[in-house]
DNA sequence: GTGGCGTCC
DNA sequence: CAGAGGGACGCCACT
């Protein structure tokens, strides 16, 4: 059996989209029927233009590289654009080209604050900077970004003159801090490896060598690093060129590297067109929009968490006998495990004595200092990460948070969220959930959160195809419930409390590959227990059983798993000499297609509802993604509307074997919301 | 920069 | 016999 028993039916759009994604003037096509509200006004009375094929020749080794091997593919000739005349020259010639390698280099790297300091272009046989704000003792006089915007606007955000790049979501946000918003982005270079190649490296100076054999200058070769780093606005003017236009001119031939590979695959071709490019755009719009934090509220937890831990920062220095640094491992491992003599339960992979959690917690059975860690360990956690740091993340500007998604991290499909990281944000106690209190909506706005019930339970029952857990689904009941009923024998309305929280553990432990060992572990059973527990599990869900089995196999044997969509992922540590790696292996073999498909739903699910928003032409928001859960700023006359379709939306993004449900709440901040 | 730990789904 | 739970990010200590 492969992993993907059967190719899912998408809604309208989404099918329209997927059967021909790839193609890039169908795509072009299917924004004006699917896509955002600015692409449809850029595209209106226009009618597509056909693409052309590149006819231009062979361009000419740069001479810097005149010495490359023969593998090495062709570089176009780099130069710098001169004056208002050659910006002009410049502006005409992009009219003309059809598909360029743009890039952007800036200030910074916070996408929200970074501003221009040239912008490079690659088309035909050269591949051009154009400084805008250089400035360092006898720099060349420069037009300047106002003028260069002024008169390259248009060409920017044209949705006609197609653009392709390197994470253009971050050239994206320099432009919009700017006011120019980046049309025609045609392909991403990030996105077209992670498509392609998910478990390799994704920055450009990998991808350089990997598919074009091009050893290209890095940004600590132009601008120093550490303390010596230079702003990239003191770099030399040639010396920027070599390295800026390299980047335009490399993000265009990685493209025509990589296009063939993903076109050549209809899968790959729709994970890329119909899920990671529309997607794009849709992050930026939820980084831009920002979540608005009470700051003030924060700073108050933080103080009351500060007071909390002198206390017991003291009371643990009086049952050791002696001070040390609460936050310090190694020194706890000295009080405990050397001067209290305690016994050492489990040891890290460096071989010294863990202090984590589970060791503290069963050490607090029967000492007193072991609890004081935990309870100074938990409230230093919420105070350093969380109450202390997201006041200082609000952006002046917009006296919002912004986060950064990463779209091309985790192996899986999943997004990631950094600086500030919002998808670990605390839920599970109580005193975790008051920071959830201080993400709060503006007067006249509600949060809305939206997340998808038990979704990767519900696609192992769709991928497993086993007739009692989609059965359990069918009928609506509790899932860990029927589960336990199954295991131990019982009838549903019999099951205790135990006996569902055991159940919930198996569940879970199936999706990630847990052993008995593991099992055990998390109960605090018997081993043989645990064993039982599997194998009763797996006697009631044969399909499951079986599905895992071929999960396994099929990964070894092709060294790839498959989400329903067809997202890749490889496992070349499944033939690894090591059982330790191959058994890692095989439990990402087992857990990925089904967190890849439910990162698939989730994206394809942003991407409609941000384009019903535009199209309705509604004041909400999306303003974040926590993997299988979308949160909405929603304006008072629109709450009803938008519970109802983002959950009809979310439902109805693709159809498994088993139903999509979907949990709205409401409520005046994130924590009301659940 | 690495290791240990803890937060989320 | 050891190790035995998937995917992330970020803080702190320590080197």
């Amino acid at each position: 059996m492969l992993t993907v028993k059967r190719d899912v039916p998408l809604p309208f759009s989404i099918a329209e989209l997927a059967t021909h994604a790839g193609d890039d003037a169908r795509l072009r096509e299917q924004f004006a029927t699917f896509g955002f509200k600015s692409w449809l006004r850029e595209l209106e009375g226009e009618a597509p233009e056909k693409p052309r094929a590149r006819t231009f020749a062979p361009a000419p080794a740069n001479p810097d590289h005149a010495a490359a091997p023969p593998a090495e593919a062709p570089r176009r000739r780099y130069a710098t654009v001169q004056g208002e005349e050659g910006l002009d020259a410049l502006a005409r010639a992009l009219d003309a080209a059809d598909l360029v390698g743009f890039d952007t280099e800036t200030t910074g790297l916070d996408p929200m604050a970074a501003r221009l300091v040239g912008m490079s272009f690659a088309f035909g046989d050269t591949a051009w900077y154009l400084p805008l704000e250089h400035a360092y003792p006898d720099a060349p006089v420069q037009v300047g970004t106002g003028k260069a915007l002024a008169r390259l606007k248009h060409w920017l955000e044209s949705d006609r003159h197609r653009k392709v790049g390197q994470n253009l979501k971050y050239d994206s946000h320099v432009l919009l801090n700017h006011g120019v918003r980046l049309g025609g982005i045609a392909h991403d270079t990030l996105l077209e490896s992670y498509v392609l190649e998910v478990h390799e490296r994704h920055d450009m100076d990998s991808l350089a060598l990997r598919h074009l054999g091009w050893k290209t200058i890095t940004y600590d070769e132009v601008t120093g690093k550490g303390a010596a780093r230079i702003p990239f606005s003191s770099v030399e003017v040639g010396r920027a060129t070599e390295y800026a236009a390299e980047d335009a001119d490399c993000a265009l031939a990685l493209h025509e590297a990589m296009a063939p590979k993903i076109e050549s695959d209809p899968k790959l071709a729709r994970v890329y067109g119909s899920i990671e490019l529309p997607v794009m755009p849709v992050l930026l719009t939820m980084e831009r929009n920002g979540v608005l934090l009470d700051a003030a509220r924060l700073e108050r937890q933080s103080h009351e968490l500060g007071k909390t831990m002198l206390e017991l920062e003291q009371k643990a220095h009086a049952s050791a006998g002696q001070p040390f640094n609460l936050n310090s491992p190694k020194q706890i491992q000295e009080i405990l495990f050397e001067r209290l003599g305690l016994p050492v339960k489990k040891k890290t992979p460096s071989g010294q004595p863990s202090t984590d959690e589970d060791v503290l917690g069963e050490l607090a059975l029967d000492y007193p200092l072991p609890k004081l860690l935990l309870e100074y360990r938990s409230v230093a956690k919420l105070k350093s990460t969380y109450t202390d740091k997201l006041p200082r993340m609000v952006n002046a500007a917009t006296g919002r948070v912004h986060t950064t998604y990463s779209q091309a991290v985790a192996v899986t499909g999943r997004l990631a969220s950094n600086d500030p990281n919002l998808q670990n944000i605390p839920i599970r106690t109580a005193e975790g959930r008051r920071i959830r209190e201080a993400f709060v909506a503006p007067p006249g706005t509600k949060i809305v959160s939206a997340d998808y019930s038990q979704v990767e339970l519900r696609i192992m029952a769709h991928l497993s195809g086993d007739a009692g857990l989609r059965h359990a689904f069918e009928r609506g009941h509790d899932v860990h419930r029927a589960t336990a009923a199954e295991v131990f024998g019982l009838p549903l309305e019999k099951v205790s409390a135990d006996e569902r929280r055991a159940a919930k553990s198996i569940n879970f432990g199936l999706i990630y590959g847990m052993s008995a060992f593991g099992l055990a572990q998390n109960l605090g059973i018997e081993r043989a227990t645990a064993q039982a527990y599997i194998d009763s599990y797996f006697s009631r869900y044969p399909g499951v059983k079986r599905y895992m089995d071929e999960t396994r196999e099929k990964a070894r044997a092709q060294g790839f798993v498959e989400t329903v969509f067809g997202r890749r992922l490889w496992l070349p540590e499944m033939k690894s000499g090591s059982p330790q790696r191959r058994q890692a292996a095989e439990r990402a073999a087992i857990n990925a297609p089904m967190q890849g498909t439910a990162a698939d739903l989730v994206k394809l699910a942003m991407i409609q509802v941000q384009h019903w928003l535009d199209r309705e032409k509604l004041r909400s928001l999306l303003i974040m993604q926590v993997h299988d859960e979308l949160v909405l700023e929603v304006p008072e006359a629109e709450l009803a509307r938008v519970k109802e379709k983002v959950r009809e939306l979310m439902q109805g993004v693709g159809t498994l074997d088993v139903a999509l449900v979907v949990d709205v709440g409401v409520g005046e901040n994130w924590d009301q919301a659940h």
